[in-house]
DNA sequence: CGTAGCCTACTGGTCCGACCAGTGCACTAG
DNA sequence: CTAGTGCACTGGTCGGACCAGTAGGCTACG
C-alpha cells in the first residue's frame, strides 16, 4: 500500500546553498581562519548568482560570527577564528526575551563554576596551577589598584579552572555567561562601599578553593567555589531567588535540618 | 592638553542600525512573537533605505532567529517566539569548527543533568513529578515500539527534571547540548544490538533516579542522573576519554582508592 | 444559491547595473 | 630614495526589474 515515500520538498533559497558550502568549508578545514574569501564580485562568478544574493550569504556567515568583511579593504571577506561571540549574542538576546533573572544567571555560573573546579582538581596540571596561583597574586595586588584590575585578576583565575577542567564546552559557557552577569551587576559591585572588604574576602575564598583544587579534592573545590560564588552575588540577588541557589549549597550527602 | 576627547567614530552600517531597531522592538515588547512585520516594500519607505539594505538587515534577524520570511505570504515576516535554535546552531558550529569531541558534551550533559537533577529533588512540584513518571510510563511503553517512541519518551523525562530546575537557562542548555549528542550517536544507538537489555537498563536507573527527586535526596538524584548518563553512553565514548567522565561520578566526599 | 475555479494583487527571492566612499599599492615627481 | 598622487580594487547602498509563489476576492458554472 504504501508506494515511494514522498518527502516535502524543501526549497532551498541560493542564499543558503552558498551559506552551507562555505560553512563546510571552514568546517572541514579547507579555509582556515586568518584566509580571505574570493570577493563579492569573484563570488557571484564562482556560484553564478548575483551579488544581492552573495551578500545575504555573507550578512548571514557574518551573524554567525564566522566571517567579517570590511569596506575598501583589498581582499575579500576575512575567515575568523571561531569566537564564542555569536553563542554569547545569541545567549545573551535570550536572557533579554526569555526574562532570565540574575538569580538563575548567578545560579548557572555556580553549576558551571563547581564543575569545572571538581573537574580541575582532578586533573589539573602543574603548569594550570601556577597559573591560579598568579591570578590570585595579581588579585592580591589588584585590591589596592582598584576595581577594574581585581575584576580581570578575578576572571583570569575562573578561566584557568575552566581551562584546567579539560572541557572546552564549560569553559566557553563559563566566558559566556560570567560576561553577562558582570555586564549586569559591574557597576554595583564597582560602587560598593564595603568594596576592599568585599575583595579581602574573596580573595581567602579563592585561596581555599586553590588549596583544594592543589590538593585534589574535587567535591571540596566545588563546594567552595559554589560558595564564592553565592558569597559574591548573592547580594544582588533579588532575596525571592536566593533559596534556589542555596539548595546548591549544602552538597555534601544532605544536611539534615 | 587634552582637549576634548574625541572618539574614533564607529561607521555603522544601514542594514545594522535596522538590525537594532527591529531587535530593541522585539526585546521591548513592543513586538511580541507572531505579529508580522511590515512588507520589504513598506520597510524601505519606513526606513528610507533601499530594498537590499532591508533584505540584509532582514537576513540577520532571520540568522539570529528572531524573524521568519516565507514567499508568497502575504504578510511581511514573522516575529518569532524565542527558540533555541540561533543558540543551538551556534554551538552546534562550535562542537563541529572547535572539535568538540563527543566525550566533552556527554561530560556537559552529566553536568547539567546531574545539577538539574539536585535541583528538581528541592523544589520540583507534584505535577512536575507526576510528568516524570509519565515519561517513565512511556518509556515501559515503548520498550516494545522500538527506539524512536523509547528516545522520546527519555527526552520528555530530562526535559520535565530540567522543568523543574526552575532554571530556564539550564533547561535550554539541556535541550542544545542533548540534540547535539543525539545527532551523533543516534543511528548507533537505534542499531545497538542488545537495545532491549539497554532500554530495560535505563528504565531502571530512571526510577532511581525519579525516587531521590521524589524523596527530596538532591545529591542522590544528581549522582544517580551522572551515573545513568555514564552507562547510558560511556560505550560510545573513546575509552581515553572515560577517565574524564569518571571523575563526574564518585561524588560523594571522595572515595578512597 | 452554493461552490469550484480563475484572477489579481500582493508577497519574498533573485537578478542587473550603477554609484559612492573607502583602502592598498604601484607609480611618479621631487 | 622618499613623499605624494592616482588608480584599481574593495564593500555598502541604491533603484528598478522580473519571477514564483500565496491568499482571497470574483466570476461563472452547476
Amino acid at each position: 500500500m504504501s508506494g515511494p515515500r514522498f518527502e516535502p520538498v524543501r526549497t532551498v533559497r541560493a542564499y543558503e546553498r552558498i551559506v552551507e558550502q562555505v560553512e563546510q568549508a571552514i568546517e572541514s578545514g579547507a579555509l582556515s581562519p586568518g584566509q580571505r574569501l574570493p570577493s563579492e564580485r569573484d563570488l557571484m562568478g564562482q556560484f553564478s548568482v548575483s551579488r544581492s544574493t552573495v551578500r545575504e550569504a555573507l550578512r548571514v556567515l557574518q551573524a554567525r560570527g564566522l566571517v567579517r568583511s570590511r569596506p575598501g579593504d583589498p581582499n575579500g571577506a576575512e575567515v575568523l577564528p571561531f569566537s564564542s561571540d555569536a553563542l554569547q549574542k545569541s545567549m545573551a538576546s535570550l536572557a533579554r526575551v526569555e526574562g532570565l533573572s540574575l538569580g538563575e544567571l548567578v545560579q548557572f555560573r555556580m553549576v558551571l563554576d563547581g564543575s569545572a573546579n571538581l573537574l580541575a582538581a582532578r586533573l589539573r596540571t602543574a603548569g594550570q596551577l601556577a597559573e591560579m596561583e598568579a591570578a590570585i597574586e595579581r588579585m592580591r595586588a589588584a585590591v589596592t589598584e582598584g576595581y577594574d584590575a581585581f575584576s580581570a585578576a578575578d576572571v583570569a583565575f575562573h578561566d584557568a579552572v575552566a581551562r584546567a577542567s579539560g572541557n572546552k564546552l564549560i569553559q566557553i559557557c563559563v566566558e559566556v555567561v560570567r560576561s553577562i552577569v558582570l555586564g549586569l551587576v559591574a557597576d554595583r559591585l564597582a560602587d560598593a562601599p564595603d568594596r576592599e572588604a568585599l575583595m579581602r574576602r574573596s580573595i581567602r575564598h579563592h585561596e581555599e578553593v586553590l588549596a583544594a583544587v592543589r590538593d585534589g579534592d574535587g567535591p571540596l573545590a566545588a563546594r567552595l567555589a559554589r560558595q564564592t560564588m553565592y558569597d559574591y552575588y548573592a547580594g544582588y540577588v533579588p532575596a525571592a531567588e536566593r533559596p534556589a541557589l542555596r539548595a546548591l549549597l549544602d552538597q555534601p550527602p544532605t544536611v539534615p535540618e
